[in-house]
DNA sequence: TCTGGGGTCCTAGGACCC
DNA sequence: TCTGGGGTCCTAGGACCC
């Protein structure tokens, strides 16, 4: 029987800008997403002002102001590099297949691999020292805070760690090992808060009078299996402790990779629009290399402002492409004759992404007796990555993509970002290392 | 004025087969 | 007037996650 443990960053994003300026300890603090458009993380001191997760940032701009709340746009090349170290610390406690990291700040372990099927309840000492070690080993090497929790299914493993950042005195650790446990913390979690319940299932419980994650544990299984799929079944087996969500191998590659970007500007110039998507589908290519795989399919969609009702438009179209490819230049034709057939002049658009989709390893594509490995463009699409590591993003690019990607932090082009208060990216970029003077 | 980005999984329903 | 039954595969779109 397994036992899992999440394990999951405090704010992570907030966290990792206190790292390296502990003067924010204590202040609040949000961070903002692409374009500084939405608010995607906040420090417990923003969280007890009222300002709500996803928020666009203008509407509560005035609030921040008023309690000088610290802003920062986000800094990912920051937090991808804290998150990777944070994941080393977890990794280094539990053999290869007992952990799963789950998103950029969570990660689950089966403490199974320690405990080899001992009786959990009896070893709950055991358990919660192991998670302590775990805790203090991550805050002393990365100086990042986590919240700890432990039960016998993912689902409840997520109630737990819910737990432990509500509850002060839990000491950022909670541990379920029983009923009686599951249910007391069950009664106090509303419905809509349990993994896998979302806002249309909440709604669709509620109406149902099922209100609380322990309403949902005791409803009839044939009504919720019909309700909400196998999905919401798997959920209510989990929260009763049956555990139907196993740990993921991390070795397994991804999907699909997705590069979208809402623009500063409404973009009207197709142009400029075929810039902005060739720029997209190098940035998505890139990662497509350094995965290691090939795609067999691209995708591009476009849209004008979702929120302005009046003439709201958005078209997508997908490219089968004649053999699976990794290389920039095959990419970005198949992109550019797809915005030819889905945009219409005279839009203005707001956001454009490009997935890659189909994607295999590289080194795994199968191929026909009439073709051979497409290999054309690997010496060039290997300078390209070498070059752009050594000099910085962009440093060769398709001139596709337009003139004035390189250098600046905001383009001059109306599809172009703007991060106005991005902190240094201290760990990956020599430049912008934390300075220390003596005194 | 200003409203994020990157993923996964599941289902319904159509197309097609015998 | 009356038009079967059983199966697979694929895709678009919805819902959910962080």
């Amino acid at each position: 029987m397994p036992l899992f443990a999440l394990i999951d960053c405090n704010n992570f994003f907030a966290s990792c800008e206190r790292v390296f300026n502990p003067r924010l300890n204590g202040k609040p603090v949000v961070v903002l997403s692409n374009n500084d458009g939405c608010i995607v993380a906040r420090s417990n001191e923003a969280k007890a002002l009222g300002i709500p997760m996803g928020a666009p940032y203008f509407q509560w701009r005035r609030l921040i102001e008023e309690h000088g709340v610290h802003v920062f746009s986000s800094n990912f090349a920051l937090y991808g590099d804290m998150s990777r170290r944070v994941m080393d610390v977890l990794a280094s406690f539990l053999p290869e297949e007992c952990f799963e990291v789950y998103s950029v700040d969570e990660a689950f372990m089966n403490l199974d691999c320690l405990l080899r099927g001992d009786d959990y309840a009896a070893n709950k000492e055991k358990i919660l020292s192991f998670a302590e070690e775990v805790r203090r080993t991550v805050r002393q090497w990365t100086g990042i805070p986590v919240s700890i929790g432990i039960a016998p299914t993912k689902t409840l493993a997520k109630a737990a760690n819910r737990m432990a950042k509500k509850n002060a005195s839990a000491n950022s650790i909670f541990a379920c090992l029983d009923e009686a446990t599951a249910d007391t913390m069950l009664a106090t979690m509303p419905v809509g808060d349990v993994w896998g319940v979302g806002r249309k299932l909440s709604e669709a419980y509620r109406a149902h009078s099922i209100t609380t994650a322990l309403d949902l544990k005791n409803a009839p299984e044939e009504w919720v299996r019909k309700r909400a799929t196998v999905v919401g079944w798997r959920t209510q087996r989990e929260l009763r402790g049956i555990s139907c969500v196993r740990l993921e191998s991390t070795n397994e590659h991804q999907h699909s990779i997705l590069h979208s970007r809402s623009f500063r500007h409404a973009v009207t110039s197709l142009d400029q629009l075929h810039e902005a998507v060739a720029s997209f589908t190098g940035r998505a290519a890139e990662k497509l290399r350094r995965l290691g795989l090939v795609c067999a399919c691209v995708s591009v969609s476009v849209r004008t402002n979702r929120f302005s009702s009046a003439d709201y438009f958005s078209n997508g179209g997908e490219a089968i492409l004649p053999f699976p490819t990794d290389s920039t230049i095959d990419l970005v034709n198949a992109a550019s004759m797809l915005v030819d057939r889905i945009a219409q002049e005279g839009q203005g658009y707001k956001k454009a992404s490009v997935t890659l989709c189909e994607l295999t390893p590289r080194n795994r594509v199968q191929t026909d007796i009439f073709s051979q490995p497409d290999t054309r463009h690997e010496s060039i699409m290997h300078i390209m990555d070498t070059l752009n590591k050594r000099f910085g993003k962009d440093a060769l690019h398709l001139a596709a993509s337009g003139s004035s990607i390189t250098g600046s932090r905001a383009g001059s082009h109306a599809w172009q970002g703007a991060t106005d208060e991005r902190s240094h990216r201290y760990t990956t970029h020599w430049g912008e290392l934390k300075v220390v003077r003596a005194v």
